[in-house]
RNA sequence: GGGCGAUUAGCUCAGAUGGCUAGAGCGUCUGUUUUACACACAGAAGGUCGCAGGUUCGAGUCCUGCAUCGCCCACCA
């Protein structure tokens, strides 16, 4: 039958036998298809609550990795579940230009052909970037739908397109007109190499092995003479020294009170330098004096701003050294930085060199070092008041702390609001071509700045002097200016559109957490300010509710993956090997929210194991349906027909949904997953089926259903909730099975599992008396086990018999009546389900004895069988075994349940007496600890007269 | 200099609001072609939950301090 089909062959139908072992390459592709072609990854119609997710736009410069494999599982389980639930759902795909990525990129590709930028001219080099641009566009998506995103494919968006850059224009007019956007000379970081500024973020702080330079200035008089004295200062940036306009010491500083007000003289250059006092110096740092260099350092331009010093820029844009360098104008920075130590010290200045090691900025795309300079660039300003007490980022701190938007994992609020606190303006104009460009024209007929409303993209005339000759802004906007604007574009804005209306808020906006303050503080603080007059109160204004934040992937060491550690894995690869769901459920399983985690072939194997698992629990139930036979589910009004083991993985099922519930709703999908799995694994398989089998067997057997009810309907019912629980997880393996289910269905609910309701818990089919009795029942079969294996007795060979009769607890059942209940039902459930225990334990007879106490050793002399007696199940138990037993073994056997029996019941003891406890803990805990000591009791007194009657 | 995270079985990790004898996967050991699955089944071994205090009837979980590793932020030149 099923088995003969030839592993690797294609069932492109979907329908026919289904061979041994999952093969997902055969099932991944069509149902994709199908779930496209069918529109369900459209938001469907209806009055609940949307659920929204915009997926953060992948930069255009990379394959997909590992971390876009665990944001497209995430967010596809999140808009999995909530489709299934009914809502409608939209997850809103797109891509960023990646501005400053793109562009080193490019810049690297012409390198390579001898060429650069500016030799190519603006033009050709957008068109280039377009080129590729184009081309990658294709590719990321159809990486994204290998993972089985179902994002809604048609609104594809591209941060350069033409809606999304309109709201750039909108927001740049909207945040000018208001005072939000501003042109100013401030101290920027610029990267020499990129040629561009940057802002704050994009500078990356190394630590660096440098030097720390004493150099000492002397002390001129008010004729300009050398006096004699010298003050010495510290430095790690010896170049920069050719732009000192002053020295700077803490004003109750002792060692230089008396310089405060007197000059010295810049040696080499020979500028007179006045000295300061200023509380921004640490006496304790260097030489305590400071050399004030306020065109190259920021703490030192505001020292400047203080005392009103003069600004000298020493730098060219490519990290040269200008005409203020006297001498070593032309030289490269660092070159400079030598020639000035040599000439220092030739000259009988360098007091000092010591080891030292400092962080020093970097680029962040491009990894050069950053040089603080002022510069013209245009900024937000994120702190001024637009109206009485409203700020951007004010506002965004509010959202926050009012809890409007909440992080997951919380920790991360703290994360945010400190950054929030501490924010400086944002410098947004870049020196590149590609990215969105200012929309700013001047006129220099009159000076005027020109920033047209949104829907002129280019005015004819200057406003003030109708001049016509008008120049636009040669630079472009930092790419996450258009990022932050992305919940708002993408739906429209500025535009008041349905879908804005429809949409926005959006629900959950998931993203690593290494981009809090690059994107997601941005989004906030841009769509609160888009968003303002349009909505009325803070709530509507916001871009999302949640922020899911996931953690990073690394690899087997717990590196970083990277393409110089050459250790990446591409994700891609592994869904070849071992299938989509397989990934999915690894990635997910892999490790807590927001927690980094490493994943390797290993884990992936796990999860390919699970689906295989499944698929082959659905053809043995598939085997097992007659054909044109249908299924209704079943029912809590049916139950008094069904046998114990079906009321037990019907109980378990509801309360495995209703956790799983709470879980997804508390965004705890790792442990979600794990639950499903560990039920649908460790106790529909392991227990059910194998218990099911039981029926089935005798009722194939004797043609009839004489041994009670069909275990099928249950059996059919239970896989199928469980598909469904588990399709966000694994969408392919579960909507395959489904399919394969679905004609054996009464009533399906929907053409595709994609679409059927997810699972809702029936507390009607909660049965704790069903859990206790096959509880019961598999501690006993787990015992037998135990004892075949510790008797070395082979799996195929069958045990005489096992007697059970329930233990009179003296104490106990006066004390605790639940204690006699329990038992009860245990017992019933043995009498109903023996052959349960003779199948799956492979015991020929289960039967209930009134006499064991006749004693082990009678029995012995009698025959040559061994016996061994044990308690399981609350019951004492006589196991008659097919030959004489170890009895070594079983000692050893018996004294170790016995040790550890012991331990627990002074365990017990201890607490129960304890009248503290019995005081303050509540009842309900008293109470089972009780029951526990009971049971535990009740064992020990029978292993120790199992082990009196070994001896 | 601040802030955050991690520290649980040989390895990788779960253990939300304190309460079963702390779990899983992989690995290890012993068995098994038991007719869904060897990508499997049955059984087993393996943990003073980083250390020291504290709160509590009760702490892997909460508090304080410490140690080690990692990350983020920061204008001590």
């Amino acid at each position: 039958m099923s088995d003969t089909t030839p592993e690797g062959k294609r069932d492109e139908t979907g329908e026919g036998a289904m061979p041994k072992t999952y093969d997902p390459s055969s099932v991944e592709e069509r149902l994709y298809k199908q779930w496209e072609d069918g529109g369900y990854f459209k938001p469907s119609d209806g009055d609940r609550e949307p659920f929204v997710i915009i997926m953060p736009p992948p930069n255009l410069t990379g394959e997909l990795h590992l971390g876009h494999a665990l944001m497209d599982t995430v967010e596809d389980i999140l808009v999995r579940w909530h489709r299934m639930r009914g809502h409608p759902t939209l997850w809103l795909p797109g891509i960023d230009h990646a501005a400053i990525a793109v562009h080193v990129l490019m810049e690297r590709g012409l390198a390579k052909e001898g060429l650069t930028r500016q030799e190519i001219g603006r033009e050709a080099f957008l068109e280039r970037t377009w080129d590729f641009v184009n081309k990658s566009r294709a590719r990321i998506f159809d990486q994204h739908k290998r993972l089985g995103a179902s994002a809604d494919w048609s609104r594809e968006t591209f941060t350069m397109d033409p809606g999304p850059a309109r709201a750039v224009r909108a927001a740049f007019y909207d945040f000018y007109q208001r005072g939000l956007i501003y042109r100013g000379e401030r101290m920027i970081n610029w990267c020499p190499r990129c040629q561009t500024a940057l802002s704050d973020l994009e500078v990356d702080h190394q630590e660096e092995q440098g030097f720390l330079w004493h150099v000492r200035y002397p002390i001129i008089n008010d004729a300009g003479e050398p006096t004699g004295d010298y003050i010495t200062i510290a430095t790690t940036r010896p170049e920069t020294i050719v732009a000192d306009t002053a020295i700077a010491v803490h004003p109750e500083d002792e060692r230089y009170r008396a310089f405060i007000g007197r000059k010295a003289r810049l040696p080499i250059i020979g500028r007179e330098l006045i000295i300061v006092g200023d509380e921004a110096i640490e006496r304790e740092f260097g030489t305590g004096a400071l050399k004030v260099t306020p065109g190259h350092d920021p703490v030192d331009f505001e020292i400047g701003q203080r005392h009103g010093l003069p600004i000298v820029n020493a730098l060219n844009l490519d990290g040269t050294m200008n005409h203020e360098a006297g001498p070593y104008a032309g030289m490269d920075r660092f070159v400079c930085r030598d020639a000035i130590v040599r000439d220092l010290d030739e000259q009988g200045f360098l007091v000092k060199t010591e080891p030292y090691a400092h962080s020093v900025g970097h680029c962040d795309r491009c990894d050069a070092i950053v040089e603080p300079m002022i510069s013209e660039q245009w900024f937000v300003a994120v702190n001024k008041e637009f109206a009485p007490g409203r700020s951007l980022a004010g506002e965004a701190l509010k959202v926050v702390n009012d809890g409007l938007i909440e992080f997951v994992p919380e920790r991360f609020t703290k994360t945010y609001t400190n950054w929030m606190e501490n924010l400086r303006d944002w410098c947004i104009s870049r020196q590149l071509w590609w990215g969105h460009r200012i929309p700013v024209w001047y006129c220099d007929a009159c000076n005027a700045t020109i920033v047209p409303p949104p829907d002129i993209e280019e005015p004819a005339t200057c406003e003030s002097c109708g001049g016509a000759e008008l120049r636009q802004d040669d630079d472009t906007l930092d790419t996450w200016f258009s990022s932050g604007l992305w919940p708002v574009s993408t739906l429209g804005w500025p535009d008041d559109t349905d879908e804005l209306r429809r949409f926005y808020p959006t629900t959950v906006m998931e993203t690593g957490y290494e981009i809090i303050f690059f994107w997601v503080a941005r989004m906030i603080m841009m769509c609160l300010a888009a968003m303002d007059g349009r909505r009325d109160t803070l709530e509507e204004r916001i871009p999302f509710r949640y922020v899911y934040l996931h953690g990073m992937v690394r690899d087997e060491h717990g590196a970083k993956m990277s393409k110089t550690k050459g250790n990446v894995v591409d994700p891609l690869e592994l869904v070849e090997k071992y299938g989509t769901d397989a990934l999915r459920f690894s990635l997910i399983t892999g490790g807590g929210t927001g927690q980094d985690q490493r994943l390797w072939e290993d884990k992936v194997e796990a999860g390919r194991n699970f689906a295989n698992k499944l698929w082959n629990a659905g053809r043995f139930v598939i085997s097992q349906l007659p054909e044109g036979e249908t299924h209704v589910p079943p029912s809590a009004d049916m139950r008094t027909s069904w046998a114990v083991e079906d009321r037990w993985i019907l109980s378990r099922l509801s309360r495995v949904t209703a956790e799983v519930e709470q879980l997804t709703r508390d965004f705890q999908l790792n442990e979600a997953a794990r639950r499903i799995y560990d039920f649908l694994w460790g106790e529909y398989c392991d227990w059910y089926v194998e218990m099911a089998k039981v029926r089935l067997r005798q009722e194939q057997g004797t043609g009839s259903k004489e041994q009670g009810p069909s275990p099928l309907p249950v059996l059919v019912h239970v896989l199928e909730t469980g598909l469904r629980l588990l399709h966000p997880y694994m969408p392919y393996v579960t909507e395959e099975l489904w399919q394969r289910l679905r004609p054996f269905a009464a009533e399906p609910p929907s053409e595709m599992l994609i679409v059927a309701p997810y699972p809702k818990a029936d507390p009607a089919l909660e049965d704790a008396d069903a859990e206790i009795q096959v509880e019961g029942l598999i501690d006993l079969i787990r015992q037998i086990r135990d004892i075949r294996s510790v008797h070395k007795i082979p799996a195929g060979e069958w045990i005489p018999s096992v007697k059970y009769t329930a233990i009179t607890s003296e104490v106990m059942s006066a004390t605790l009546p639940d204690f006699d209940r329990r038992n009860g039902l245990v017992l019933t459930a043995l009498r109903e389900s023996a052959a349960i225990v003779r199948q799956l334990a492979r015991v020929q007879a289960v039967e209930q004895g009134g006499h064991l106490g006749e004693g082990i050793k009678a029995h012995l002399q009698r025959d040559q069988r061994g016996r061994v007696r044990f308690v399981a199940a609350g019951l004492d138990v006589l196991l008659v075994l097919p030959s004489s037993q170890d009895a070594s073994a079983e000692r050893a056997r018996l004294e170790k349940e016995i040790a550890e029996t012991e331990g627990y019941v002074a365990r017990l003891n201890g607490k129960l007496g304890n009248e503290q406890f019995r005081s303050r803990a509540p009842a309900d805990v008293v109470a089972s600890e009780e029951e526990r000591l009971a049971a535990a009791q009740g064992r020990l007194d029978g292993l120790r007269r199992a082990l009196g009657e070994l001896a």
